[in-house]
RNA sequence: GCGGGCGUGGCGGAAUUGGCAGACGCGCAAGAUUUAGGUUCUUGUGUCAUUGACGUGCAGGUUCAAGUCCUGUCGCCCGCACCA
């Protein structure tokens, strides 16, 4: 038989699809197993062979579940709303419509040529209007509950790009889309109250079976800190100053207090400030560093003393100046800080730059050299002195604060709301009416889907605005609530909105009634398992379990978490040990592979080049190997003799691979899955020949890997299809062999190896060490301290 | 600065609880087959050395035994970052 990879491989496609092999049944009586790829971005570039590792893992896990009778739902679908379809609209010419019909095309056919086992019959696609028609759903829902907002505030502002970004989408002062420089910019725009939801995700961590560091991300990126508000009083007009401190206890070390550039108190007290004029110069200085700029760590700090305001320390009536510093960020906390400059570094850099006083509070450092943050006794802190532990003199304070009403506990997230807003075309539209009369009002949820109307523009306007809010026919409306001439809000949804709930419509994607029947949600989720790239960990992750548990809130979605557990894969680095980019021109296209080799080896090889979890840098050489091992498996056939059992010579071999197999799939271990496979194959080539029973065990064991190669050897050989077989079970008593060889060492040297048979105990292991030959000779005239005996190991004797 | 991870042959990478370091693959070398190249097959392949010694970034330690545990140190990668 010839393996002819270009006949069989679309043969195989073929003759699944007819068969719809791969369609989830909702309701089936099987227990169902529901795993997750993230969906591409389908772009005009196509795919490389990243996106083939980041889907070939559930692939595998999947197409064994199915053998081992799960009902599995292995869907896909495209995530097409976004900036660079939009971007190539406008440089071609070509509507973002035709754009992403295309690339779709282009991706869909990709993916089937490597023969994933998606279920094809519920592929969605974000931007059809019968999905972006619940995306605008949950929107209004939100609307509804109170969780969307309107607020004109800095925000992150990308140039290149003229949008608006999320806090999420500019992570390092970088625009997440084109990587140009972040700028702070004051606009009025959409925000969903994530914060509100940031106990709860922070909580809900507690319940899933994540990988550590997603977890650890999602848990620093959300960043709580608990501490305290405290009010200080502006001596000269008696309003509050309100801090946020995580360290009440060192309120008797505060000398100065500093507040954001930003700060609105200088604003409202402009009159009673006598150097307005330095601080606007230093306001104007600020605001033209970039957010990346203004949140390095710098020790070279800079500020200006607010003249004609003085704060008072509410603990202990003390005066303190106070100062505008850029080292102070108005979206944390208040905006305001008070300095403890013995305690805090940046305080202390501050404090010795303008000559301010600096008060120990807590004994152990020398603050005549640095900042001391250790723990220590309480010092020059009226009540609170002699208190040597932080827990204790952080409570005496806070009752104190308490008592005199002055301050109270509290807590803070680094998470901010989510920016939710794009000023481009290729977006859903945001269902909201603006009217004169009635205000911000939403679109009735009959209205929808609210349909991105057809331009031909889409350039973004220098302003900041959307295309959309040149279409007049899409802009005047008529106030839901009052009828009177009203304008459509013209901003459309973030890139991140469609993939916030996608894994609900692949559970009932046709549905026109909800977003997914109740059923078929009670049916499927959670997610049992999602796979994705560790980039996604602190954006797509955190947007879209939170709109999951409102969702849950408002009886939407039966389960309150929505991915029961959650792996990554490593990146594909180009040969040259780079990241695969266009521009360094090191990108492998998954097509080019499966013209030369086939996508049986693709997919061994994608997961044999290193650990699934690690990048691994791409190799023409090693894909060779993948070929060759396809190659020997293929040739077995000829070597096929009678027998429906494990012959005694490969007994143990077998029912070791089945066991090294199935453990290593379930553990993500492809690498040594498939390496054991290798062993087992160079195995029966020493037997010389394989028998039916074995070669169906080694078959089923490479069908998730190569799945047509496998099917088309065994319907050819065997008259029936593998995914319709089980998955192979072994026998743990047979996994071991009778006789094991035995290392035996001298002062843990190896000296000798010898074969003994398998389960002896330590004295009768110690009398066969203690007669060998060699070690006789070794220990002759020494003496023998100790013998170590480890069964089914070795034994080390301890000589003198 | 904080948090996480990594460091093993010429290369990608293996190594449950501490128990034969280098599985599997690539590459390389020699041989066989072939008109030749390629393919395929066989054998060998950590380093040094004539029996043996040394070897998992480096330096110590614990142990009969350390890639694995402990202490210190160097290097690389990733995430967050003046978060009060």
């Amino acid at each position: 038989m010839d393996y002819n990879f270009k006949e069989i491989e679309p043969k195989w496609q073929k003759y699944w699809e007819e068969h719809k092999t791969f369609e989830a049944v909702t309701g089936s009586s099987k227990p169902k197993f529901y795993a997750l790829v993230e969906f591409p971005y389908p772009s005009g570039a196509g795919m490389h062979v990243g996106h083939i590792r980041a889907y070939s893992g559930l692939e595998v896990v999947s197409r064994k579940r199915r053998l081992e009778g799960y009902n599995v739902l292995f869907p896909i679908g495209f995530d097409a709303y976004g900036l660079p379809t939009e971007n190539t609209a406008i440089k071609t010419g070509v509507h973002p419509r035709k754009v992403t019909d295309n690339n779709i095309k282009k991706f869909t056919e990709q993916l089937k040529r490597v023969g994933f086992s998606f279920d094809w019959s519920r592929v969605v696609d974000t931007t059809d209007e019968n999905y972006y028609k619940w995306t605008q759903w949950i929107f209004l829902k939100m609307f509804e509950n109170g969780l969307v907002f309107r607020d004109k505030t800095l925000v992150n502002y990308c140039p290149s790009c003229k949008v608006v970004l999320s806090n999420e989408d500019s992570q390092g002062g970088k625009c997440d889309i084109c990587h140009s420089d972040i700028v702070q910019r004051t606009k009025e725009v959409w925000y969903l109250r994530i914060t509100e939801y940031a106990d709860k995700l922070l909580q809900g961590l507690e319940e899933v079976n994540y990988l550590p560091n997603v977890k650890l991300q999602q848990q620093n990126w959300i960043g709580k800190s608990t501490g305290a508000f405290v009010n200080f009083t502006v001596k000269e007009n008696g309003e509050t100053l309100r801090i946020y401190t995580t360290r009440p206890d060192t309120l008797y070390g505060v000398t100065f207090m500093v507040i954001a550039p930003e700060h609105p108190m200088i604003e409202k007290h402009r009159a009673n400030i006598s150097n307005i004029a330095e601080l606007d110069a230093y306001r104007e200085e600020c605001g033209k560093k970039s957010e990346f700029e203004r949140t390095q760590l710098v020790k070279d700090k800079t500020g200006v003393k607010i003249d004609g305001l003085t704060a008072v320390n509410p603990i202990n009536g003390k005066e303190i100046p106070i100062y505008i510093s850029d080292y102070v960020m108005m979206g944390y906390g208040t905006g305001a800080i008070m300095a403890v400059p013995a305690h805090d570094s940046r305080d202390y850099d501050f404090a010795n730059k303008f000559g301010i006083d600096i008060i120990e509070v807590i004994k152990g450092g020398d603050i005549s050299k640095e900042a001391y943050t250790g723990d220590g006794e309480m010092v020059n802190s009226g009540p609170l002195n002699g208190i040597t532990n932080k827990k204790d003199a952080i409570e005496k304070a806070l009752a104190i604060l308490e008592e005199k009403g002055c301050g109270e506990r509290g807590v803070q997230y680094k998470m901010k709301d989510w920016a939710f807003n794009r000023q481009r075309y290729w977006g859903e539209p945001i269902p909201i009416v603006h009217c004169p009369h009635c205000g911000i009002v939403p679109v009735p949820y009959d209205e929808l889907p609210l349909r991105l109307p057809p331009v031909e523009n889409f350039e973004p306007g220098e302003g900041g605005e959307s295309p959309l809010a040149k279409i007049d026919s899409f802009v005047n409306c008529k106030c839901p609530k009052c009828g009177a001439d009203a304008k459509r809000e013209t901003d459309t949804m973030p890139q991140w909105a469609g993939s916030s709930w996608y894994f609900l419509r692949y559970c009932d994607p046709n549905n026109s009634e909800a977003l997914a029947s109740e059923e078929s949600l009670k049916y499927w989720m959670p997610v049992d398992w999602y796979n994705g790239g560790m980039e996604h960990v602190t954006r797509h992750m955190i947007y879209s379990r939170f709109w999951h548990k409102f969702l849950y809130d408002i009886g939407v979605v039966p389960c309150p978490e929505p991915y029961a557990k959650r792996t990554a894969q490593g990146l594909i680095l180009g040969p040259d040990g780079d990241k695969m980019s266009k521009s360094k021109g090191n990108v492998v296209d998954p097509n080019d592979v499966v013209d030369v080799y086939g996508a049986d080896v693709l997919r061994i090889y994608v997961l044999f080049m290193g650990d699934y979890e690690q990048a691994a840098p791409w190799s023409d050489n090693g894909i060779k190997g993948c070929k060759r091992f396809l190659d020997r498996v293929w040739a077995l056939s000829d070597k096929l003799v009678d027998g429906n059992e494990y012959r005694p010579e490969l007994m143990t071999a077998m029912h070791k691979t089945i066991k090294k197999v199935s453990g290593d799939i379930e553990a993500m271990k492809f690498n040594t899955a498939i390496a054991a496979m290798m062993s087992l194959v160079n195995v029966i080539y020493e037997v010389g020949s394989v028998n039916h029973a074995e070669y169906k065990t080694l078959l089923t064991l490479l069908y998730p890997f190569a799945p047509h190669a496998a099917e088309e050897l065994y319907s050819s050989l065997f008259g029936t299809v593998l995914s319709n077989q089980s998955w192979q079970e072994f026998d743990e008593t047979k996994t071991v062999d009778d006789e094991i060889e035995i290392v035996l060492q001298i002062n843990g040297k190896v000296k000798e190896k010898i074969m003994v048979p398998a389960g002896l105990g330590k004295p009768e292991l110690e009398a066969i060490a203690l007669e060998s030959e060699r070690v006789k000779a070794l220990t002759d005239g020494k003496t023998v301290v100790k013998v170590i005996a480890v069964p089914d190991k070795l034994v080390n004797l301890v000589v003198k």
